[in-house]
DNA sequence: TTGACATCTGACTGAGCACTCACTATAGGA
DNA sequence: TCCTATAGTGAGTGCTCAGTCAGATGTCAA
């Protein structure tokens, strides 16, 4: 069984990389924030990198357990627009677990991934998830019939630039939370050719 | 007039925020990178934090002078639709200026500008450049009647996002650049009520 | 020539960093 | 009880960093 501290070290890890960045973070601040001392950190992880691999196969984990549930049959409201699901359930996840999202959009880690090829793996592999998470959910809308997208993968990864942008806006503050939402939702049905021109209201904003 | 090496240093300075990072970038790089000594740097800044605020004027300087460029009568092919244009001419700004672009994603910067608030001006001076270009394009478009936009302000902030979030995947290199570049100015046709269907090629895709 | 000023230099400093290591604590099997 | 392995500790180490400073160099007017 996994010892207490060291999931205490890991989950103190995300928050602060994500929050202040993998190179502002110090291990003492990890330290100090899962009640361990310096040198326990070193016991469990060979180094500050090795520890930042952790964190992202432990992200890439939960992530594929949350979209795997909510793409479980029935999870999904049944009449629902499958796209809009997806995008607001996306908005939904990025708002109780911001900090992975924060986290991915570090600068730093696409710098390490180049070099890392253990952290390029993770990266790939949450990358292959979310976009995944997308297409499945376009290509659900293409067989009612709600939807007319040549190119599924394409327009996936153009979904994702737009919801990771929002995102990153909510983050920095440049515009109220939520304003944005339904516009997006709604621009998202233009790019996807949406058969049904009335857009219906997705149950939550964040 | 300003001194040739202090023009040098901004110039190391601004390629090597936007390459490494701002953390990641020591004063003795930026010094090596300018051919100047590490003193000469805090003769010209009084710190290193000054030096990237000198850093952003200078960068929104420059973007504000291409941006009038761009759109002063006749710059602008007539009859080409505004927005393709405005979002091609901003696309092919991201390939020649790339760092500028990969400067201000840096979340560092982000962090520094809830507390600086010089650096918090800069910022805000320079988004409120790039979203009045878009809006400025849509409007135009809606003058000679090509689009049908119900709000301006924020439809520019969600191309906004767009084109900034496929910088960033160009950045790294998540996919093959230029491949998206299509799409992407189909998709803003839908997000933005083109009139008219056919989308003619832009001349040059980065 | 002299003095005053702007520019530029690189050795130096103290702080903070990732990481090491000799050590203690605890728990279970023999 | 002793032995061993696992978990955890925190002072110490060597290095890098931003920032300082005393002085060198260049320039130009008086």
């Amino acid at each position: 069984m996994p010892s207490h501290k060291k999931s205490s070290i890991l989950d103190a890890a995300t928050r602060l990389f994500a929050s202040k960045g993998f190179t502002q973070t110090s291990i003492q601040d990890i330290a100090r924030l899962a009640g361990s001392a310096e040198g326990t950190i070193f016991y469990h992880y060979k180094s500050k990198e090795e520890l930042l691999v952790a964190v992202l196969d432990n992200l890439r984990a939960d992530l594929a357990q949350c979209f795997q549930g909510h793409l479980a049959p029935g999870a999904s409201s049944p009449g629902f627009p499958a796209v809009e699901d997806a995008i607001a359930f996306y908005f939904h996840l990025a708002s109780i677990k911001e900090y992975y999202f924060l986290l991915l959009q570090n600068h730093h880690l696409h710098e390490l991934a180049r070099e890392n090829p253990a952290c390029r793996e993770q990266l790939e592999a949450i990358y292959t998830i979310i976009l995944g998470f997308f297409e499945s959910a376009i290509l659900k809308g293409q067989q009612d019939g709600s939807l007319h997208t040549p190119n599924p993968g394409k327009t996936a990864l153009l979904l994702f630039t737009m919801v990771d942008g929002l995102v990153r806006l909510r983050a920095y503050n440049l515009y109220e939370p939520g304003a944005l939402f339904a516009d997006l939702i709604e621009a998202c049905g233009k790019i996807l050719n949406r058969r049904n021109p009335e857009i219906r209201k997705p149950k939550a904003a964040p």
